[in-house]
DNA sequence: TCTGGGGTCCTAGGACCC
DNA sequence: TCTGGGGTCCTAGGACCC
């Protein structure tokens, strides 16, 4: 059996935890630039139907009105407190697959014989108790039986927020239970294309025969069908995988035309995703470096360009990146438009052990100084030493905005909760 | 005026190899 | 006139996830 334990309204929750006189008050979470609103909690669900990813202008007017408390996303907050939750799976599991910031996948195979709904309402009120976040748990055959389980546990009242699937009865209830867009790996596209053969739950799409889910949603679509009928083919992953490609794109805090700040946060990315990549302990082949405006606005005029540049030797050195990503955003740089958005991404990711030199190669690196480098900002703190290029006295010149940024009390001595 | 960010996997098609 | 067979690698696009 499989568990999957999933935070409720997860960045909501974890403002809620430091805020105690926000209790049963609606709170909203918004996207990096105080965008979108990417979470809910269930009281302002409740209250006002809340789209997700809706445009904060469009709706601000009626979250105010009806006192919903917002915040910025505080993602150093988040990341902490998920650590937390996930140590304390631990110790329900020896084997833990964290599937995401709020998600994790437990392997529960010969426990079988014991009351799993115990043990899930144990695990519930042990996070609850340690971390003050409220959690979901589904028990379940398969990975995929266990989000719906998840889901269950959460949506149908009298669950508690926990609900196993350990009966056939129970497995085929549930399928008749939910709705197909509710299937994880089933998205807008394949519901509708579901929806169009007359078939409305996920009991109904497990009704389709094979050959139509193979011929239209390929061998993805083959394991969910699978997977709802009760057979593993999701195993839990073990360990992390060494990520594939590590970029990062925001949009700036307001309309940039000048290259030289564009310059600064193209850096200050190349920076941040160079860190990543040696925290792994790997190198890169490919740099990719692009610059945008804002699409959504009519009267701007557009443009959109991407370059990737193939390193000469695979590398992880902050100083070289910067130097190779500088030339290629002087090259897609076009005077004379209003840019939101840059972006980079190292990808042909590979182990520093595995590293493919270059006999002609001019770049030389000196060893060890990017251990030292990153050694130095761990201690004193994130950007002790960074490029010249990266001046961070201008970061207000293009940062994001995070108006409404609760403290990151987890993290810094100076915004620690004080108790009176 | 203001519209997020970071990923994964799969397939088809083209270019190329011997 | 007749024009093979077995591959790899790369990219773009589509779908999905949180």
């Amino acid at each position: 059996m499989i568990a999957l334990i999933d935070c409720n309204s997860f960045y909501a929750s974890c403002e809620q935890v430091f805020r105690p006189d926000l209790k049963g008050k609606p709170v909203v979470v918004l996207s990096n630039n105080d965008g979108c609103v990417i979470a809910a909690n269930s009281e302002a669900k409740a209250l006002t139907d809340i789209p997700m990813f809706e445009p904060v202008f469009k709706i601000k007017d009626q979250l105010l009105n009806n006192g919903v408390t917002f915040f910025s996303s505080n993602y150093t907050l988040y990341g902490e407190m998920s650590d937390r939750v996930m140590r304390i799976l631990q110790e329900f599991s020896p084997l833990v697959e964290i599937y995401s910031i709020d998600e994790s996948f437990i392997d529960l195979s010969g426990m079988e014989c014991q009351d799993l709904r115990a043990y899930g309402i144990a695990i519930r009120d042990r996070i609850m108790r340690y971390t003050g976040l409220p959690v979901g748990v589904g028990i379940a055959p398969t990975k995929v039986l266990a989000k719906l389980a998840n889901r269950r546990a959460k949506k149908e009242e009298g669950n508690d927020h926990v609900f196993v699937i350990d009966s056939e009865e129970k497995r085929i209830d549930t399928l008749h239970w939910a709705k197909i867009k509710d299937v994880w790996g089933i998205g807008r596209k394949h519901t509708k294309r579901i929806q169009d053969t007359g078939k409305y739950s996920a009991f109904d799409f497990t009704q389709l025969p094979l050959s139509w889910v193979r011929k239209h949603m390929t061998v993805v679509g083959e394991r969910t069908w699978r997977e709802l009928q009760g057979e593993n083919c999701l195993p839990l992953e073990h360990s992390p995988k060494p990520k594939k490609a590590i970029g990062t794109a925001k949009s700036f805090g307001k309309k940039l035309k000048k290259l030289s700040l564009i310059e600064e946060a193209c850096s200050y990315y190349i920076n941040e995703v160079s860190e990543v990549l040696r925290s792994q302990d790997c190198c890169a082949k490919y740099l990719k470096i692009f610059l945008e405006t804002n699409y959504h606005s009519e009267h701007d005029r557009q443009y959109y360009n991407s370059i990737t540049v193939t390193l000469e030797v695979p590398t992880n050195n902050t100083f070289i990146l910067n130097t190779e990503g500088k030339k290629a955003l002087h090259q897609i740089f076009k005077p004379g438009y209003r840019y939101k958005k840059v972006g980079v991404c190292l990808s042909g990711i590979v182990p520093k052990e595995y590293v493919q030199t270059n006999l002609f190669a001019s770049t030389y690196e000196k060893v060890g100084l990017m251990e030292a480098f990153d050694r130095i900002n761990q201690k004193f703190g994130k950007t002790t030493l960074a490029p010249a290029l990266m001046d961070t006295r201008k970061i207000n010149q293009w940062e994001l905005i995070k108006e409404e940024r609760s403290p990151r009390y987890t993290t810094q001595w100076k915004e620690v909760l004080c108790v009176k």
